[in-house]
RNA sequence: UGGUCUAUGGUGUAAUGGUAACACUACGGUUUUUGGUGCCGUCUUUCUAGGUUCGAGUCCUAGUAGACCAACCA
């Protein structure tokens, strides 16, 4: 009965209003275009999430269109990943499009618009053509081939499709109006001579529509309701309804491009742009590199898909420029894991615990829960024995007041195990800790019901069975930015900006029942964080990406004496 | 020396002329065989100045600040 009255953002309602206006629901259509020129980031994520969403909510078709104008740039291999990429996210397409499929209606519809005196071949350098263009604040001036007949204009364009010129040589520019207000709108280019192999088209091509001609025209070719891009394509609004006007059809839906704010991420860089620097510059391993802000890095890295759409629908959606603390992210992330993650025990940096009244040669194999969230508990068996690795910073000798974990003389619980007592220890020459060694209390084990295993000892801690123990490479991620990230448009320099300890390999001590590992399960290492396997094709080992730390209280605490 | 867009706690987003709220962060308390989780709480908000109105975060005007616009990129 209490359907929550859910606030609309201004996107929905922009077709709230439409729908109100008469739009029916089944016109209704979004698409989510990407140029396939590189891979897809947490803020592609948001549009994503934006548009599926839409298409959920209103159970509207989603179309992946990939805004392929640009053979330069574009590889089959990013098609790929692009799709790789979205589905994991969990949403499915209508249908998948190409903007190279249109490129022969686009070619057409420039024909008629040259017999209609609405465009013209341009023969001038593309200094000459930006000299004319003017700027910001001053208007431009009339290209001295402005007025070519348009005999002249069909011959010229008609042999720049034919392969007769060399690269920027000519041009078809829409004519408009030199001394707008809106630069966009001072003789925009429609189409460029390019000499390049297109992933889809081959070489059938040698002119190829601008994103400005190509994308207002691909949405309704596709018939699309609702155009949504970000805010930097404001001022392109102009144009892309001064397209449509020339070949508007009044029986057919006509796109409405509006905008959003691109989501910032603190830490991180969010544009192609300069992840692909970071890339070639091998900064990082790869597009997938768990230290990069793209979905397949992020995948690698263990981040899961709920918690990627949980964080753009709490992000929402605005028109202001915003700049997200990454905090915000790793609380989606963690919340989700510490749903899903089963809980297991593993010890990076080990020291060896000696339980001395433990039968030597005796292994149990004990009850373990998997997760404490689970609905319904399900249990593992983990294996025990005299000599056991412990995490390094669980033992201090002296006690300090807020140190909850073990010290000489004092107990603790061994998760799922015993309770035992820290007895003394051997150093080797320089002092160093080597063995700890202890005894347990027969009567504590986990869940054994006696009057020992209901004490309470102020700490519990993990552990491993030295024998049983599996190694591990284990690698720790930091922020790729100690501070913040790099902004701006202009070329940077990385190396004042990379945190060169933003990658950490070690080797852990891991459960047995991680062997088994499945690539990409997430886990949390209990008390160290939240971990995903990654297998490795380079090596044997078994090999676990740090997704996440845990919300760790106890360092502040402890400092406070 | 132009045009367009934007302005709500440290961060992000709501409030659609009628009690400024939700989440994150930070801090405190509590539960806990994870210093995790859960639960409870605290701190911190409408850019400025006018105007319209019984009433303005919301509408209007001006100012201020930020963003975007001069690729044959998207």
């Amino acid at each position: 009965m209490s359907t929550e009255e859910k606030s609309l953002n201004f996107i929905e309602q922009i077709i709230e209003e439409d729908l109100k206006n008469g739009l029916s629901n089944d016109k209704l259509r979004f698409r989510f275009p990407p140029e396939p020129n590189g891979y897809l980031h947490v803020g592609h994520a948001s549009a994503i999430c934006l548009n599926f969403g839409l298409g959920i909510d209103y159970q509207a078709p989603v179309n992946l269109r990939f805004d392929d104008t640009n053979p330069a740039k574009e590889e089959q291999e990013y098609v790929d990943a692009i799709k790789r990429d979205v589905a994991w996210l969990g949403y499915q397409w209508d249908k998948e499009c190409y903007a190279s499929d249109y490129f022969q209606e686009l070619y057409d519809w420039a024909i008629e618009f040259i017999k209609k005196g609405k465009a013209y071949v341009d023969s001038q350098t593309s200094e000459e053509i930006a000299k004319q263009k003017g700027t910001p604040t001053t208007p431009g001036t009339d290209s001295p081939y402005r007025n070519r007949s348009v005999e002249e204009n069909l011959d010229l364009f008609e042999r720049m499709k034919n392969g007769e010129f060399k690269e920027g040589t000519h041009i078809l520019r829409a004519k408009i109006d030199m001394k707008h207000t809106n630069m966009l709108m001072r003789d925009p280019i429609m189409y460029r001579i390019l000499h390049k192999h297109h992933h889809r088209t081959g070489d059938k091509w040698c002119v190829y529509p601008m994103y400005d001609w190509a994308h207002g025209e691909s949405d309704y070719l596709e018939q699309i309701s609702h155009s949504f891009c970000t805010l930097e394509f404001l001022p392109h609004r102009e144009l892309y309804d001064w397209f449509l006007d020339q070949i508007y059809d009044a029986t057919k839906i006509r796109p409405k491009q509006r905008e959003f704010a691109r989501r910032n991420l603190s830490h991180t860089v969010v544009s192609k742009r300069k992840l692909l620097q970071l890339v070639e510059e091998k900064h990082v391993t790869g597009w997938d590199d768990p230290r990069m802000s793209t979905i397949s890095g992020m995948r690698r890295r263990g981040y899961t898909p709920t918690a990627i759409r949980n964080f753009a629908k709490t992000i929402g959606i605005a028109k202001r420029t915003n700049l997200i603390d990454v905090s915000l992210l790793e609380f989606c992330v963690r919340e989700d894991l510490n749903k899903i993650a089963p809980r297991v025990m593993a010890v990076l940096n080990p020291v060896k615990l000696v339980i001395t009244n433990y039968p030597e040669g005796q292994e149990e194999w004990l009850e373990a829960e998997n997760n404490p969230e689970e609905a319904v508990m399900t249990y593992r068996k983990v294996p025990f024995s005299r000599e056991l690795f412990i995490e390094r910073e669980d033992f201090q000798e002296e006690a300090n007041k807020k140190f909850f974990r073990l010290t000489l003389g004092t107990e603790v619980r061994l998760k799922n195990a015993y309770i035992i007592k820290g007895e003394n220890v051997v150093k080797d020459a320089n002092g160093n800790i080597t063995e700890i060694h202890c005894t347990y209390d027969v009567d504590s084990r986990s869940g054994s019901g006696t009057e020992a295993s209901q004490r309470k000892v102020k700490g519990t801690i993990h552990w491993v069975s030295i024998a049983h123990a599996i190694p591990a490479e284990v690698r720790i991620y930091d922020r790729l930015f100690s501070h913040e990230s790099p902004d701006g448009n202009k070329e940077i320099d990385f190396k004042e900006f990379i945190n060169p300890n933003s990658l950490e390999v070690i080797t852990g001590y891991v459960e047995p029942s991680l062997q088994t590992a499945q690539n990409l399960d997430h886990f949390q290492f209990q008390r160290l964080g939240y971990f995903c396997a990654d297998k490795d094709s380079s090596t044997e080992k078994l090999v676990f990406n740090k997704t996440v730390g845990l919300r760790d209280t106890w360092a502040k605490v402890e400092s406070k004496e």
